[in-house]
DNA sequence: CGATTATTGTTCAACAATGAACATTAAACA
DNA sequence: TGTTTAATGTTCATTGTTGAACAATAATCG
C-alpha cells in the first residue's frame, strides 16, 4: 500500500515536529495551543474567535477557556466589535507581541533544522505537494 | 520564510486528515488511539507495550490506561513473557483482528481520497521527502 | 556474589480538549 | 415589521492525556 506508507511518513514526522516545538517553546512559558494563538493573533490582527477556531480547526468552546488566561497574562486584549455585538476581536498586546516573537523564532528553528533534510527546492516542493492536497481536501 | 510557509502547509493537512479518520472510524466505535493500537498490535504481533509507546511517541501510562478498555472488549490479548516478567506483550484477538481490518479499509479510505489530488509519482515522491526528514530528525 | 542503577508497567492527581446546552445578538424572510 | 433561523461566545460535565512517584524485575559492575 504505497499511499497508505507516504501517509504514515507525514503523520510520523508531523509528531515529531510537534514534539520538538513542545520542547522548544517549554522555556518562553508557553504551550503549543497558547503560542498558536498569539501566533495568529499576530498575522491577523482583530481577528475573531470563531475565525480563530476555524483557523485552528478546534472547537469555541477551547478558545474560551485558554483566551482568558492569555488576558490575564497581558499577552492579548479582546475587544468587542461596535458594529456585531456578538464577537469579540483579538488584538496583542507589546508584550504579547514581544513574546510571540521569541515562540516564532523557536518555531523557525525547529523548522529549518529539520529541512535541512531538503534542499530550497524539494522544501518548496513538499509545500506545494501539500498545498495541492489541502487544496483537496477543502474543496469538498 | 518559505520553510515556515511549507511547513504550516504539512501540519493543516495532517490536522485535516486526522479529523477525517476519526469521522470515519466512529461507526466502527473506534477512536484513533484505540484504532492506532490496534493497528500496531496487527503490524508488530507480540509488542511491548513500551515499544508500542514509542511508536505511537505516546506516554506508558497512556497505554496503561487504555489497553484495559481493549482487553475488556476482547480485542488484544496482554501475554505475560517468560524470559522477562516486566513485559506485557500484545496480540490481537481475532475480532481484533476483524476490527482492524474494518479501520484500515477506512483509513485507506480517507488516505486514497486525498491523495487523489496527485499524481502516483507525486505522492511516491512525498513519501519520499518525509522519510527523509524523518530520518534527519531521528537521527540526531 | 551483592549493591546499585535501569527498565517496564501501573496509579494517581493535575491539566487539557471536547461537545452539548445555553444566552445574546444578527440575519433572513414572510 | 415580527418571527424564525443562524452565528458567536460561554459554561459545564465528560473524557483524554500527561508526568511524577511507585513496585517489580532485570542489568550493570564493584
Amino acid at each position: 500500500m504505497p499511499r497508505y506508507r507516504n501517509w504514515i511518513a507525514v503523520a510520523k514526522v508531523h509528531a515529531m515536529v510537534e514534539k520538538a516545538m513542545t520542547k522548544g517553546l517549554l522555556p518562553l512559558g508557553l504551550k503549543l495551543p497558547h503560542y498558536d494563538i498569539l501566533a495568529n493573533a499576530y498575522r491577523f490582527p482583530g481577528l475573531t474567535q470563531q475565525d480563530l477556531a476555524t483557523k485552528l480547526l478546534v472547537g469555541r468552546s477551547n478558545l474560551s477557556m485558554l483566551l482568558p488566561e492569555l488576558e490575564k497574562r497581558n499577552l492579548i486584549m479582546r475587544t468587542s466589535d461596535s458594529a456585531d455585538k456578538r464577537v469579540r476581536r483579538l488584538h496583542l498586546t507589546d508584550s504579547g507581541t514581544e513574546l510571540v516573537m521569541d515562540g516564532l523564532k523557536v518555531q523557525v528553528d525547529v523548522i529549518e533544522d529539520m529541512m535541512q533534510a531538503l534542499s530550497a527546492a524539494e522544501c518548496d516542493q513538499l509545500g506545494d505537494l501539500m498545498r495541492r492536497v489541502g487544496a483537496h481536501i477543502a474543496g469538498k
